[in-house]
DNA sequence: AAAGGTATGTTGTATTTACAACACGGGAGG
DNA sequence: CCTCCCGTGTTGTAAATACAACATACCTTT
């Protein structure tokens, strides 16, 4: 617990609170860990309301169809928060979470975390607020994916998505943090389709590649 | 400000919240007002980190490429908020908001809102939890758009929306808050090629419609 | 009632994509 | 070293879409 603990430190959303509030806030919040094997999908929490925070290793959130087709919505890291906004609201947003390496995974009572008695704990109010942070944060990540999936062609949503990836780089030159497949997913195309346009837009003198690595040229 | 005021009190955003605390909390948080004809693109606020609240009225959030196709994210009703989660976190997302139709609006610093300062009124603590209630909210209807765009086909969008609406109106007979070329810029889709799946849908027996008014067989 | 504007439906064609099947190469493990 | 597996690139074809142009219905205004 003592790892975990230091772990949960560092994380933002227990960011700017000293030992002792982070102490009481801890006890009240009283998380749950559990551990989690690649591939292995993360069980939905049906009665308790609770939502994720990655201690280690990274966890998918996705929506698989019927089809087979996967919709690959975001990647919760180390540090990083999941299923929140469905326990805060109490309105199930159906997505799965999938560990895509071993992961630990803290469980908090969004009861708790964003409920009235919250504020009797120390620290509660900069928690509060990076909680909304998070949240918050969420959305803007969400709307950069919306505005790469909204692009019509397969050209235009690989565009946008590498020049977005290149501005949070701050450089032309860049790796992207996902497998062809799963680009395929978080651009909702089909993956081979995907591949021949990056040779074409390679071909066209528009990007140079090699596995993750890109640049813009 | 009147009229005002007993709007703003209605929204979710100050609701549960009595009336000693709502003067205390409105005048802190100070907002300015501002009415907008319809069509009229919203000022994006530069200097001052502020989000919007609808009083009275519709906002669109959207986002326009150069080549004239438009991305309807989401729209903003009478209580809802806008602009927020950018105002949170401090970054841009790029949204632009419209005036759908004549919509009147409160401007609220998110310094304010979300700093720590806010703990020094009274039912800021309310205040703060339904702030965090309503951006998690937000981010549950970006997954809906997500889910809906996210299908391969117009056919299959459409029918995932549509599905959507009527679970939400909980009757297999609705009406949608989308006019035909809303409806394919929030889906992403072209619209006439829309509106001959939604033709194709009704002849294959999966749906019955006229103008906004739909029913699922 | 007439007229003009807007929203919606229709159709044909060029473009783009999905899909399937396969080739290739690198890495892991025996 | 060999083999298997997985990720990636390639290609051809069928299907779906964007696009443009037009037809129709509806609403508003005069």
């Amino acid at each position: 617990m003592n790892a975990d603990a230091a772990a949960l430190k560092k994380t933002r959303l227990f960011g700017g609170i000293n030992e002792r509030e982070f102490s009481e806030l801890l006890a009240y919040l009283a998380p749950r860990c559990a551990e989690y094997d690649r591939g292995e999908y993360l069980p939905k929490p049906e009665t308790t309301r609770a939502f994720g925070l990655v201690l280690s290793g990274a966890v998918l959130l996705l929506r698989d169809d019927r089809r087979g087709d996967r919709n690959l919505i975001l990647r919760a890291s180390a540090g990083d928060t999941f299923w929140e906004s469905q326990a805060i609201c109490q309105r199930c947003a159906d997505l799965d979470a999938v560990a895509e390496e071993k992961a630990r995974v803290f469980w908090i009572s969004a009861e708790k975390a964003a409920g009235p008695h919250i504020a009797e704990c120390a620290g509660y109010c900069r928690f509060t607020r990076n909680l909304l942070s998070a949240v918050a944060e969420k959305e803007l990540v969400l709307c950069e994916k919306i505005t790469h999936m909204g692009r019509r062609t397969t050209r235009q949503k690989l565009m946008s998505f590498l020049e977005s990836q290149s501005r949070s780089y701050g450089s032309r030159v860049f790796d992207i943090p996902f497998s062809r497949q799963q680009l395929a997913d978080y651009l909702s195309v089909d993956r081979s389709a995907m591949s021949a346009e990056l040779s074409a837009l390679a071909r066209d003198g528009m990007i140079k590649y090699e596995r993750s690595h890109f640049e813009l040229l």
